[in-house]
DNA sequence: CTTGTTGGCCTACGGTTGTTGAAATGACCT
DNA sequence: AGGTCATTTCAACAACCGTAGGCCAACAAG
């Protein structure tokens, strides 16, 4: 995340980086407009003004603690047969251990540049997949929609409202499920 | 909605609905904390004090404003083969003309009250359908929290994040990609 | 040491929020 | 008519928000 290739690594990094891990914490617990700075401020053990000073104001603290990336396997190296299982499984994978993506969800639904920018990452990431696995090229947003529908509505059940039967799902189901799902919705002909 | 069979029809009646109507729009539009009493009542044409006063604070604005019967067909009546088919038809129906579900969605994923509620909605009506079809009633609340995880995911991408390639699907595009997913989440064995 | 730069805390401003209570208005009954 | 009560208006409160600027300590360079 801090990459130290531009330069001289500053001597404020490590409290910018307790900025940015509270603002994933709070951004995920509570959504854009109730994670509050002076929250986020506490959280990081420092002074609410620093997060203006580093990041000028919130939205652009937002932008700098919410920035993902899928790592999705190289559309050239799937196999166009478990397309659907390599992504619910790598899905699945990232969202167990990633709150930023909580976070990502819990603000685009009540924030209109959270929206864009979850729609930017499918957009850019998830659309590769499909434009390379899917018969028509043509068809390939709408496949990709499709597929996110399905994803994000189990990251919605049962990372966000948290529907019990939901959350006692085991990782290895949601795949059972799952999968077959995304894969109709990526390689097969439209429904009769 | 306002039903006079308790006695007296109040004379405050015009103003208590007109709050209630400007609070689903708000609600829907901009989620649990954008939406203000103060703006509700703009849009009402009242004073904000009469929220208050009808509805006690927020927290009852918002549960008297969003309540919420999915009319869902009467699972007695249901065949086991077209399940899917009817309910994705039905949900697309009502998503499309009923402004309170994306209230509610909007709301539950930043406010834990809104999840709750949406959590008994689906427990309440979706749980019945699925115990009706689906084979080992044991299943049934696994089988309902997948089944809605597809149908809250396409509501999510079309109506919240409005992903434009899941806007541009037509209902009955929605209704063929979906209905074989639904179905199978009800009645399908665990898959191999 | 002196100087300039960076990191950090403190205080405060202007605005908005949910909420309250008192005063004004209106309708209805005798 | 006068009185009673629900309805509405108005002004204000305390709390909180994002944000700005000034001040001081720690450090680096000369």
């Amino acid at each position: 995340m801090t990459s130290s290739l531009s330069s001289t690594p500053r001597r404020s990094d490590v409290t910018r980086t307790a900025i940015l891990d509270a603002a994933r914490e709070r951004f995920a617990a509570d959504g854009y407009e109730r994670a509050t700075i002076r929250a986020i401020a506490k959280h990081a053990n420092i002074d609410p003004s620093m997060v203006m000073r580093y990041y000028g104001n919130k939205e652009g603290l937002f932008a700098a603690a919410v920035s993902i990336d899928l790592k999705l396997p190289d559309p050239a190296s799937l196999s166009r047969d478990d397309a659907g299982r390599t992504l619910v499984t790598h899905f699945v994978d990232m969202w167990e251990k990633n709150e930023v993506l909580t976070a990502l969800l819990r603000v685009g639904a009540t924030n209109q540049a959270g929206a864009e920018r979850m729609q930017g990452i499918f957009a850019d990431q998830l659309l590769p997949v499909a434009r390379r696995v899917c018969p028509d090229p043509e068809q390939a947003p709408a496949r990709a929609a499709l597929a996110s529908s399905q994803l994000l509505g189990l990251a919605l059940t049962r990372y966000v409202l948290r529907f019990p039967p939901a959350v006692a799902l085991a990782p290895e189901e949601i795949v059972a499920w799952l999968a077959p799902t995304v894969q109709r919705y990526l390689t097969a002909p439209y429904p009769a």
